[in-house]
DNA sequence: GTAAAGCCTAGTAACGCAATAGGAAATAGA
DNA sequence: TCTATTTCCTATTGCGTTACTAGGCTTTAC
């Protein structure tokens, strides 16, 4: 599996925020309740994307989540690779199994190669805004 | 990780074959040896590829392994799927997940099926014969 | 008959994933 | 200042999968 629950869930949740961005912060619970995700698993995932500036976090009462940056500017495939911490697709292209003692005669590197292209091609060519619900987008403040 | 050791290992060989069709029937022992793979795990490998009819083996004092095809009836993605299982990048789309209570609303779910159908048309497209070297086109039998 | 090969069923150690637990620190409002 | 609400941080755990290993049986050529 490329892509485990960990990518899936800060996926939906980022553009869960994209969503409700008008609204202003959102805490976790509000979160984890309309999608349905435990809140402590949650807690993790946003932690790492806070971490990484993708969002902020305001602590304390009326505090919550709120973007970093407009919906447009956040692509898909950073997301992922943020949260999976990798998206090759075979062990040969990440990290530490790079320099394959056999890479250079490896009849099959090129194929690995080109996948990887492809996903990563595919998923940074993809933004956040793209997936907003067109009737989500502009929230009315209450 | 998208593809596994196994998946991995199974296209070496597979090339490994077509490289070496000239030569008949191929043991175990020489692929294994040849690709610095465990015998005893690739027995298993070898194992699935002749229940699904991609190989054949023959048994006895010098029996081994062929191709039942030719080096260019066999696709990338077939092999793959075979011994992996699925191609699939998230749960999602793979078999028992399949109708996710929030596939109807899910803003993410075109993104796993676009990029599902990416993956698989491309190592679909990819045929065993493009992955032998030119060298080893035309062995000669000795 | 024997050596060389494939076939078959288990078993196991290590790892990563998914989730949980418990508390510390910050903040707004009463 | 007290309290409720919220994020932040560091573990830990159960579980399934992966990557192998073990041992024995069957087939076949010489």
């Amino acid at each position: 599996m490329l892509v485990s629950t960990k990518g899936r869930y800060a996926l939906r949740v980022m553009v869960d925020l994209a969503e409700h961005q008008a609204a202003g912060c959102i805490p976790l619970k509000e979160i984890a309740a309309r999608q349905g995700i435990s809140e402590k698993y949650l807690e993790n995932i946003l932690a790492t994307l806070v971490r990484a500036n993708m969002l902020s976090g305001m602590r304390g009462k009326g505090g919550g989540y709120v973007l970093t940056r407009p919906p447009e500017q956040y692509t898909v495939g950073e997301i992922l690779r943020l949260t999976e911490g990798s998206l090759a697709p075979v062990a040969c292209l990440d990290g530490d199994c790079k320099g394959c003692s056999r890479s250079d005669e490896c009849p099959t590197l090129d194929v690995w190669k080109n996948l990887d292209k492809l996903i990563n091609d595919y998923l940074d060519g993809v933004t956040l805004d793209q997936l907003v619900a067109p009737n989500h987008g502009y929230d009315y403040v209450i």
